[in-house]
RNA sequence: CGGAGCGUAGUAUAGUGGUAGUACGCAUGCAUGGGGUGUAUGUAGUCCGAGUUCGAUUCUCGGCGCUCCGACCA
Protein backbone atom coordinates (compact mmCIF):
# COMPACT_ATOMS: atom_id res chain seq x y z
CA UNK A 1 0.00 0.00 0.00
CA UNK A 2 1.23 3.42 -0.98
CA UNK A 3 2.93 5.74 2.03
CA UNK A 4 -0.41 7.94 2.80
CA UNK A 5 -2.49 4.67 2.87
CA UNK A 6 -0.39 2.99 5.82
CA UNK A 7 0.27 5.70 8.13
CA UNK A 8 -2.56 7.38 7.56
CA UNK A 9 -4.64 4.21 8.18
CA UNK A 10 -2.56 3.20 11.31
CA UNK A 11 -2.42 6.32 12.33
CA UNK A 12 -6.44 6.35 12.75
CA UNK A 13 -6.59 9.48 10.38
CA UNK A 14 -8.81 7.90 8.06
CA UNK A 15 -10.88 4.44 7.68
CA UNK A 16 -11.11 2.38 4.00
CA UNK A 17 -15.11 2.11 3.28
CA UNK A 18 -14.86 0.58 0.28
CA UNK A 19 -11.75 0.87 -3.04
CA UNK A 20 -11.60 4.35 -3.41
CA UNK A 21 -13.81 5.52 -0.73
CA UNK A 22 -12.79 6.53 2.39
CA UNK A 23 -13.95 8.08 6.12
CA UNK A 24 -12.31 10.32 7.50
CA UNK A 25 -12.18 9.92 11.17
CA UNK A 26 -11.95 12.87 13.69
CA UNK A 27 -8.61 13.02 13.67
CA UNK A 28 -8.18 13.18 9.70
CA UNK A 29 -11.29 15.91 9.59
CA UNK A 30 -9.32 18.10 12.09
CA UNK A 31 -6.40 17.99 9.43
CA UNK A 32 -8.37 18.67 5.91
CA UNK A 33 -10.22 21.40 7.88
CA UNK A 34 -7.01 22.99 8.54
CA UNK A 35 -6.40 22.79 4.74
CA UNK A 36 -9.30 23.51 3.95
CA UNK A 37 -9.60 27.00 5.99
CA UNK A 38 -6.28 27.95 4.80
CA UNK A 39 -7.73 27.20 0.72
CA UNK A 40 -10.73 29.65 2.26
CA UNK A 41 -8.54 32.59 3.03
CA UNK A 42 -6.67 32.87 0.14
CA UNK A 43 -9.39 32.21 -2.02
CA UNK A 44 -11.59 35.03 -0.63
CA UNK A 45 -8.81 37.39 -0.62
CA UNK A 46 -8.76 37.06 -4.23
CA UNK A 47 -12.82 37.85 -4.27
CA UNK A 48 -14.35 35.07 -4.95
CA UNK A 49 -17.72 34.39 -2.72
CA UNK A 50 -18.66 30.64 -0.95
CA UNK A 51 -21.74 29.13 -2.43
CA UNK A 52 -22.67 25.21 -1.98
CA UNK A 53 -23.91 23.35 -4.90
CA UNK A 54 -26.37 20.24 -5.14
CA UNK A 55 -24.43 16.64 -5.78
CA UNK A 56 -27.28 15.29 -7.30
CA UNK A 57 -27.36 16.78 -10.33
CA UNK A 58 -30.46 16.51 -13.38
CA UNK A 59 -29.84 14.59 -16.61
CA UNK A 60 -30.70 17.61 -18.46
CA UNK A 61 -27.69 19.83 -17.08
CA UNK A 62 -25.47 17.74 -18.51
CA UNK A 63 -27.15 16.88 -21.74
CA UNK A 64 -26.64 20.68 -22.34
CA UNK A 65 -22.84 20.77 -22.37
CA UNK A 66 -23.06 16.85 -23.69
CA UNK A 67 -21.38 15.74 -20.93
CA UNK A 68 -24.32 13.22 -20.11
CA UNK A 69 -22.01 9.95 -20.23
CA UNK A 70 -18.65 10.70 -18.82
CA UNK A 71 -20.06 10.03 -15.43
CA UNK A 72 -20.08 7.19 -12.59
CA UNK A 73 -20.79 3.17 -12.77
CA UNK A 74 -24.07 2.73 -10.79
CA UNK A 75 -26.20 0.29 -10.89
CA UNK A 76 -29.92 0.93 -12.83
CA UNK A 77 -33.53 0.49 -11.70
CA UNK A 78 -33.19 -2.46 -14.32
CA UNK A 79 -29.85 -3.96 -12.36
CA UNK A 80 -27.53 -3.62 -15.24
CA UNK A 81 -24.60 -1.65 -14.72
CA UNK A 82 -24.91 1.65 -17.06
CA UNK A 83 -21.35 3.63 -16.95
CA UNK A 84 -23.30 6.68 -18.17
CA UNK A 85 -25.53 7.76 -14.76
CA UNK A 86 -27.05 7.25 -12.30
CA UNK A 87 -31.17 5.99 -12.04
CA UNK A 88 -32.85 6.24 -8.91
CA UNK A 89 -35.83 3.63 -8.36
CA UNK A 90 -38.75 4.15 -10.37
CA UNK A 91 -40.80 6.49 -8.80
CA UNK A 92 -44.95 7.00 -9.70
CA UNK A 93 -43.84 5.14 -13.18
CA UNK A 94 -41.34 7.14 -13.97
CA UNK A 95 -37.31 6.91 -13.66
CA UNK A 96 -35.47 9.57 -12.82
CA UNK A 97 -31.67 10.23 -13.98
CA UNK A 98 -29.41 12.09 -12.15
CA UNK A 99 -25.31 12.31 -12.65
CA UNK A 100 -23.21 12.42 -9.72
CA UNK A 101 -21.57 15.63 -9.53
CA UNK A 102 -18.05 15.11 -10.44
CA UNK A 103 -17.62 18.98 -11.72
CA UNK A 104 -20.01 21.75 -11.50
CA UNK A 105 -19.50 23.49 -14.53
CA UNK A 106 -23.17 22.92 -15.93
CA UNK A 107 -24.77 23.84 -12.04
CA UNK A 108 -23.07 27.20 -11.90
CA UNK A 109 -23.41 27.61 -15.52
CA UNK A 110 -27.32 27.88 -15.26
CA UNK A 111 -27.16 30.09 -11.78
CA UNK A 112 -25.23 32.57 -13.68
CA UNK A 113 -27.62 32.36 -16.77
CA UNK A 114 -30.24 33.74 -14.55
CA UNK A 115 -28.15 36.26 -12.01
CA UNK A 116 -25.65 38.14 -15.06
CA UNK A 117 -27.33 40.39 -16.79
CA UNK A 118 -25.07 43.49 -17.16
CA UNK A 119 -21.47 43.91 -17.79
CA UNK A 120 -21.94 45.44 -13.99
CA UNK A 121 -22.20 42.05 -12.55
CA UNK A 122 -19.21 41.40 -13.92
CA UNK A 123 -16.68 40.27 -13.06
CA UNK A 124 -18.26 37.27 -10.16
CA UNK A 125 -15.85 34.33 -8.82
CA UNK A 126 -18.19 32.14 -7.19
CA UNK A 127 -16.66 28.56 -5.29
CA UNK A 128 -16.96 26.08 -3.05
CA UNK A 129 -15.31 22.96 -1.22
CA UNK A 130 -17.51 20.03 -1.55
CA UNK A 131 -17.54 15.98 -2.14
CA UNK A 132 -16.78 15.02 -5.70
CA UNK A 133 -17.19 11.59 -7.00
CA UNK A 134 -15.86 10.11 -10.05
CA UNK A 135 -16.08 6.57 -11.81
CA UNK A 136 -12.34 5.38 -11.35
CA UNK A 137 -11.57 1.62 -12.44
CA UNK A 138 -9.13 2.04 -10.39
CA UNK A 139 -8.95 3.79 -7.55
CA UNK A 140 -5.33 3.53 -6.07
CA UNK A 141 -2.65 5.05 -3.21
CA UNK A 142 -4.56 5.94 -0.80
CA UNK A 143 -6.27 9.94 -0.97
CA UNK A 144 -4.60 10.24 -4.36
CA UNK A 145 -7.32 8.74 -6.52
CA UNK A 146 -10.52 8.08 -4.98
CA UNK A 147 -13.93 7.58 -6.35
CA UNK A 148 -14.85 9.72 -4.05
CA UNK A 149 -13.17 12.91 -2.80
CA UNK A 150 -12.97 16.61 -1.77
CA UNK A 151 -12.74 19.48 -4.42
CA UNK A 152 -12.48 23.26 -3.86
CA UNK A 153 -13.79 24.03 -7.04
CA UNK A 154 -14.02 28.16 -8.58
CA UNK A 155 -15.70 29.66 -11.33
CA UNK A 156 -14.97 32.60 -12.52
CA UNK A 157 -17.06 34.82 -14.92
CA UNK A 158 -15.54 38.21 -16.98
CA UNK A 159 -16.39 40.54 -19.83
CA UNK A 160 -13.63 40.11 -21.80
CA UNK A 161 -10.47 37.98 -22.55
CA UNK A 162 -8.16 40.43 -21.07
CA UNK A 163 -10.47 40.66 -17.50
CA UNK A 164 -10.12 36.37 -17.51
CA UNK A 165 -5.95 36.90 -17.98
CA UNK A 166 -5.89 39.26 -15.43
CA UNK A 167 -7.82 36.99 -13.02
CA UNK A 168 -6.11 34.00 -14.15
CA UNK A 169 -3.15 35.62 -12.92
CA UNK A 170 -4.61 36.18 -9.65
CA UNK A 171 -5.18 32.85 -8.71
CA UNK A 172 -2.05 31.49 -10.18
CA UNK A 173 -0.88 33.66 -7.06
CA UNK A 174 -3.53 32.55 -4.52
CA UNK A 175 -2.62 28.84 -5.50
CA UNK A 176 0.86 29.90 -4.80
CA UNK A 177 0.22 31.15 -1.38
CA UNK A 178 -1.95 28.27 -0.75
CA UNK A 179 0.62 25.98 -1.03
CA UNK A 180 3.29 27.46 0.26
CA UNK A 181 1.19 28.13 3.62
CA UNK A 182 0.69 24.08 2.76
CA UNK A 183 4.42 23.32 3.13
CA UNK A 184 4.09 21.60 -0.30
CA UNK A 185 6.43 22.97 -3.12
CA UNK A 186 4.68 23.32 -6.46
CA UNK A 187 5.72 23.10 -10.23
CA UNK A 188 3.46 24.94 -12.66
CA UNK A 189 3.05 22.68 -15.61
CA UNK A 190 1.24 23.09 -18.80
CA UNK A 191 -0.53 20.42 -20.39
CA UNK A 192 -3.50 20.19 -23.13
CA UNK A 193 -7.01 21.50 -22.16
CA UNK A 194 -8.70 17.99 -22.98
CA UNK A 195 -12.09 19.23 -24.40
CA UNK A 196 -12.68 22.18 -22.23
CA UNK A 197 -10.36 24.39 -24.40
CA UNK A 198 -7.29 24.43 -26.99
CA UNK A 199 -5.35 26.95 -24.89
CA UNK A 200 -3.07 25.42 -22.45
CA UNK A 201 -4.02 24.49 -19.19
CA UNK A 202 -1.94 24.81 -16.11
CA UNK A 203 -1.62 22.07 -13.25
CA UNK A 204 0.02 22.26 -10.02
CA UNK A 205 2.18 19.54 -10.12
CA UNK A 206 4.24 18.61 -6.53
CA UNK A 207 7.50 16.54 -7.38
CA UNK A 208 7.27 12.96 -5.42
CA UNK A 209 7.83 9.21 -6.67
CA UNK A 210 4.26 8.50 -5.72
CA UNK A 211 2.60 10.85 -8.02
CA UNK A 212 1.27 9.48 -11.35
CA UNK A 213 2.47 12.01 -13.83
CA UNK A 214 5.42 12.81 -15.36
CA UNK A 215 6.53 15.97 -15.72
CA UNK A 216 9.58 18.05 -17.41
CA UNK A 217 10.75 21.12 -15.38
CA UNK A 218 13.45 23.54 -15.27
CA UNK A 219 14.14 25.00 -11.62
CA UNK A 220 16.35 27.82 -13.56
CA UNK A 221 13.56 29.66 -15.75
CA UNK A 222 10.40 27.71 -14.13
CA UNK A 223 9.71 25.79 -17.17
CA UNK A 224 7.10 22.82 -16.63
CA UNK A 225 5.33 20.54 -18.92
CA UNK A 226 3.12 17.74 -18.10
CA UNK A 227 4.44 14.58 -20.21
CA UNK A 228 1.50 14.52 -22.53
CA UNK A 229 2.17 17.65 -24.57
CA UNK A 230 5.82 17.70 -24.00
CA UNK A 231 7.25 20.27 -26.16
CA UNK A 232 11.28 20.61 -25.68
CA UNK A 233 11.41 23.27 -27.93
CA UNK A 234 9.43 25.26 -25.51
CA UNK A 235 12.75 25.62 -23.50
CA UNK A 236 15.34 26.21 -26.36
CA UNK A 237 15.95 30.27 -24.88
CA UNK A 238 17.30 28.30 -21.81
CA UNK A 239 21.23 26.64 -21.15
CA UNK A 240 19.98 24.67 -18.08
CA UNK A 241 19.11 20.79 -18.57
CA UNK A 242 15.45 19.84 -18.33
CA UNK A 243 14.59 17.19 -15.57
CA UNK A 244 11.85 15.30 -15.46
CA UNK A 245 10.45 13.22 -12.42
CA UNK A 246 6.93 11.64 -11.48
CA UNK A 247 4.32 14.51 -9.59
CA UNK A 248 1.42 14.50 -7.82
CA UNK A 249 -1.48 16.93 -9.37
CA UNK A 250 -2.54 18.74 -6.35
CA UNK A 251 -4.02 21.90 -8.61
CA UNK A 252 -5.70 22.99 -12.02
CA UNK A 253 -6.74 25.88 -13.65
CA UNK A 254 -8.40 26.07 -17.10
CA UNK A 255 -9.64 29.26 -19.23
CA UNK A 256 -12.89 27.91 -20.08
CA UNK A 257 -13.68 30.61 -22.91
CA UNK A 258 -17.34 30.20 -23.82
CA UNK A 259 -18.09 26.91 -24.04
CA UNK A 260 -20.63 26.78 -21.14
CA UNK A 261 -21.25 30.05 -21.39
CA UNK A 262 -22.99 29.56 -24.80
CA UNK A 263 -24.28 26.27 -24.20
CA UNK A 264 -25.73 27.93 -20.94
CA UNK A 265 -27.01 31.43 -22.48
CA UNK A 266 -24.92 33.20 -20.00
CA UNK A 267 -24.79 37.01 -21.62
CA UNK A 268 -24.16 40.16 -20.91
CA UNK A 269 -25.03 43.80 -22.48
CA UNK A 270 -22.04 45.83 -22.36
CA UNK A 271 -21.77 49.48 -22.85
CA UNK A 272 -22.92 49.90 -26.21
CA UNK A 273 -26.24 47.75 -25.40
CA UNK A 274 -24.63 44.71 -27.75
CA UNK A 275 -25.43 41.10 -25.92
CA UNK A 276 -21.68 39.31 -25.56
CA UNK A 277 -21.31 35.96 -24.34
CA UNK A 278 -19.21 35.72 -20.79
CA UNK A 279 -16.09 34.32 -20.65
CA UNK A 280 -15.37 31.70 -17.60
CA UNK A 281 -12.63 30.06 -16.04
CA UNK A 282 -12.86 27.09 -13.63
CA UNK A 283 -9.96 26.44 -10.79
CA UNK A 284 -9.54 23.40 -8.73
CA UNK A 285 -7.42 22.13 -5.44
CA UNK A 286 -8.22 18.59 -4.32
CA UNK A 287 -8.15 18.86 -0.37
CA UNK A 288 -8.20 15.77 0.75
CA UNK A 289 -5.18 14.65 -2.13
CA UNK A 290 -3.22 17.32 -0.87
CA UNK A 291 -3.67 15.73 2.42
CA UNK A 292 -2.51 12.28 1.01
CA UNK A 293 0.69 14.31 -0.53
CA UNK A 294 1.13 15.96 2.57
CA UNK A 295 1.90 12.50 4.27
CA UNK A 296 3.55 11.58 1.12
CA UNK A 297 5.87 14.51 1.21
CA UNK A 298 6.59 14.43 5.42
CA UNK A 299 7.34 11.43 7.11
CA UNK A 300 10.34 9.03 8.05
CA UNK A 301 10.13 5.26 9.01
CA UNK A 302 8.15 6.00 12.23
CA UNK A 303 4.91 8.01 10.55
CA UNK A 304 4.24 11.29 9.60
CA UNK A 305 5.43 14.57 10.17
CA UNK A 306 2.53 17.16 9.44
CA UNK A 307 3.44 20.62 9.07
CA UNK A 308 2.17 23.06 11.96
CA UNK A 309 -0.08 24.51 9.59
CA UNK A 310 -2.27 21.69 9.53
CA UNK A 311 -1.08 19.16 12.01
CA UNK A 312 -3.88 18.24 13.80
CA UNK A 313 -3.00 19.13 17.16
CA UNK A 314 -0.20 20.99 18.39
CA UNK A 315 1.12 19.18 21.09
CA UNK A 316 0.70 15.35 21.83
CA UNK A 317 0.62 15.37 25.65
CA UNK A 318 2.32 11.90 26.41
CA UNK A 319 2.27 10.43 30.34
CA UNK A 320 4.32 7.76 31.61
CA UNK A 321 2.66 7.50 35.12
CA UNK A 322 2.43 3.67 35.14
CA UNK A 323 -0.83 2.09 36.13
CA UNK A 324 -1.56 4.34 39.12
CA UNK A 325 -3.88 6.92 38.73
CA UNK A 326 -3.56 8.77 41.56
CA UNK A 327 0.08 9.14 41.13
CA UNK A 328 2.53 12.32 41.26
CA UNK A 329 3.10 12.09 37.28
CA UNK A 330 -0.79 11.95 36.29
CA UNK A 331 -1.83 14.46 38.14
CA UNK A 332 0.77 17.24 37.17
CA UNK A 333 -0.11 15.78 33.46
CA UNK A 334 -3.60 16.31 33.84
CA UNK A 335 -2.74 20.21 35.05
CA UNK A 336 -0.92 20.63 31.95
CA UNK A 337 -3.57 19.36 29.82
CA UNK A 338 -5.97 21.95 31.22
CA UNK A 339 -3.66 24.94 31.26
CA UNK A 340 -2.88 23.99 27.95
CA UNK A 341 -6.20 24.17 26.83
CA UNK A 342 -7.13 27.60 29.00
CA UNK A 343 -4.72 29.10 26.94
CA UNK A 344 -5.72 27.54 23.74
CA UNK A 345 -3.58 25.36 22.58
CA UNK A 346 -4.52 22.25 20.75
CA UNK A 347 -3.81 19.16 22.61
CA UNK A 348 -4.39 15.73 22.41
CA UNK A 349 -3.99 14.00 25.48
CA UNK A 350 -2.69 10.33 26.09
CA UNK A 351 -3.72 9.26 29.07
CA UNK A 352 -4.23 5.30 28.37
CA UNK A 353 -3.24 2.78 30.27
CA UNK A 354 -0.87 1.98 27.63
CA UNK A 355 3.16 0.82 27.51
CA UNK A 356 5.57 3.61 26.85
CA UNK A 357 6.77 2.42 23.64
CA UNK A 358 3.84 2.09 22.47
CA UNK A 359 2.70 5.97 23.92
CA UNK A 360 5.93 7.11 22.27
CA UNK A 361 5.33 4.99 18.96
CA UNK A 362 1.97 6.05 18.60
CA UNK A 363 2.95 9.99 18.86
CA UNK A 364 5.72 8.95 16.02
CA UNK A 365 3.11 7.63 13.94
CA UNK A 366 0.78 10.59 14.31
CA UNK A 367 3.13 13.21 13.76
CA UNK A 368 1.60 16.10 15.95
CA UNK A 369 5.05 18.57 16.08
CA UNK A 370 5.57 19.12 20.01
CA UNK A 371 5.82 15.95 21.79
CA UNK A 372 5.44 16.80 25.43
CA UNK A 373 6.17 14.12 28.23
CA UNK A 374 5.63 14.00 31.77
CA UNK A 375 7.16 11.42 33.79
CA UNK A 376 9.01 10.64 37.51
CA UNK A 377 12.33 12.41 35.78
CA UNK A 378 10.55 15.34 34.13
CA UNK A 379 8.91 15.97 37.86
CA UNK A 380 12.11 15.57 39.87
CA UNK A 381 13.63 17.75 37.15
CA UNK A 382 11.25 20.39 37.95
CA UNK A 383 10.50 20.48 33.90
CA UNK A 384 9.01 18.84 31.32
CA UNK A 385 10.57 17.23 28.06
CA UNK A 386 9.93 18.21 24.62
CA UNK A 387 10.78 16.87 21.56
CA UNK A 388 10.21 18.35 18.03
CA UNK A 389 8.61 15.58 16.07
CA UNK A 390 11.45 14.94 12.99
CA UNK A 391 14.40 15.98 15.22
CA UNK A 392 16.24 13.72 17.12
CA UNK A 393 16.96 15.60 20.69
CA UNK A 394 14.48 15.64 23.40
CA UNK A 395 15.12 18.60 25.74
CA UNK A 396 14.09 19.05 29.18
CA UNK A 397 12.51 23.08 29.84
CA UNK A 398 10.14 25.06 31.81
CA UNK A 399 6.60 25.20 31.48
CA UNK A 400 6.31 28.41 31.03
CA UNK A 401 8.79 27.93 27.96
CA UNK A 402 6.84 25.57 26.50
CA UNK A 403 3.27 27.87 26.51
CA UNK A 404 5.12 30.72 25.16
CA UNK A 405 6.80 29.07 22.52
CA UNK A 406 3.27 27.57 21.49
CA UNK A 407 1.34 31.16 21.50
C1' C B 1 -11.36 -0.87 -20.68
C1' G B 2 -7.04 -4.99 -21.57
C1' G B 3 -4.03 -8.55 -18.42
C1' A B 4 -3.16 -11.24 -13.62
C1' G B 5 -4.37 -12.74 -8.75
C1' C B 6 -7.15 -13.08 -4.26
C1' G B 7 -11.70 -13.60 -0.80
C1' U B 8 -10.77 -18.24 6.07
C1' A B 9 -11.93 -14.41 13.44
C1' G B 10 -11.66 -7.15 14.31
C1' U B 11 -6.61 -7.46 11.45
C1' A B 12 -2.77 -10.53 9.10
C1' U B 13 -2.27 -15.37 7.60
C1' A B 14 -2.01 -21.42 7.51
C1' G B 15 -4.52 -25.73 6.13
C1' U B 16 -8.04 -29.64 4.52
C1' G B 17 -13.46 -33.35 -0.10
C1' G B 18 -15.07 -35.59 6.53
C1' U B 19 -16.98 -28.79 9.88
C1' A B 20 -10.48 -25.10 10.99
C1' G B 21 -5.00 -23.63 13.29
C1' U B 22 -1.32 -19.65 14.43
C1' A B 23 -0.04 -14.46 15.43
C1' C B 24 -1.68 -9.70 16.61
C1' G B 25 -6.07 -7.37 18.61
C1' C B 26 -9.95 -7.43 22.27
C1' A B 27 -11.61 -8.96 27.74
C1' U B 28 -9.88 -10.38 32.73
C1' G B 29 -5.93 -11.47 36.39
C1' C B 30 -0.74 -11.34 37.93
C1' A B 31 4.07 -9.38 37.04
C1' U B 32 6.49 -4.92 34.49
C1' G B 33 6.99 0.53 34.06
C1' G B 34 11.32 5.90 29.27
C1' G B 35 10.76 3.05 22.85
C1' G B 36 5.20 -1.60 20.59
C1' U B 37 7.33 -5.83 28.05
C1' G B 38 6.20 -10.98 30.05
C1' U B 39 2.58 -14.57 31.48
C1' A B 40 -2.18 -17.23 32.25
C1' U B 41 -7.25 -17.74 30.98
C1' G B 42 -11.04 -16.26 27.79
C1' U B 43 -13.34 -14.08 23.02
C1' A B 44 -14.16 -14.64 17.85
C1' G B 45 -14.00 -17.03 11.49
C1' U B 46 -14.55 -20.17 5.97
C1' C B 47 -18.11 -13.42 0.95
C1' C B 48 -23.18 -14.68 -1.41
C1' G B 49 -26.02 -18.10 -4.63
C1' A B 50 -26.37 -22.48 -7.60
C1' G B 51 -24.15 -27.18 -9.15
C1' U B 52 -21.17 -31.91 -8.48
C1' U B 53 -20.92 -35.18 -4.01
C1' C B 54 -23.18 -39.50 1.12
C1' G B 55 -20.60 -34.99 2.68
C1' A B 56 -18.03 -28.55 -0.07
C1' U B 57 -14.45 -23.90 3.59
C1' U B 58 -11.82 -26.95 -0.29
C1' C B 59 -13.94 -28.81 -6.87
C1' U B 60 -17.21 -26.25 -11.03
C1' C B 61 -20.31 -22.08 -12.63
C1' G B 62 -22.47 -17.30 -11.65
C1' G B 63 -22.68 -12.92 -8.60
C1' C B 64 -20.48 -9.46 -5.34
C1' G B 65 -16.01 -7.52 -3.32
C1' C B 66 -10.68 -6.54 -2.98
C1' U B 67 -5.53 -6.11 -4.84
C1' C B 68 -1.66 -5.66 -8.55
C1' C B 69 0.28 -4.34 -13.88
C1' G B 70 -1.24 -1.42 -18.14
C1' A B 71 -4.75 2.15 -20.59
C1' C B 72 -7.83 6.31 -19.29
C1' C B 73 -7.96 10.59 -15.99
C1' A B 74 -11.45 18.18 -17.51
Amino acid sequence: ASKNAQFLLRGGFIDKSSAGVYTLLPLGLKVLEKINKIIREEINAIGAEELLMPSLIQKKYWEKSNRWGISVIYKTSTGTVDQDKLVLEPHRGKDFEYGLGWTHEEVVSAIAARFINSYKDLPKAVYQIQTKFRAEVRPQAGLLRGREFSMKDLYSFHESKEDLDKYYEKVIKAYKNIFKRLGLKTIICETGGGDFTKEYTHEFQVLNPAGEDTIFYCKKCGFGQNQEVYKPEAHKNCKNPIQSGRAIEVGNIFKLGTKFSEAFGISFLNKNGEKKPVIMGSYGIGPTRVLGTIVEEFSDEYGIIWPETVAPFQVHLVELSGKDPDSKVTKAANALYEKLVKSGVEVLYDDRDASTGEKLNDADLMGIPNRVVISEKTLAAKKIELKIRGSKKTELILETQLIKSLL
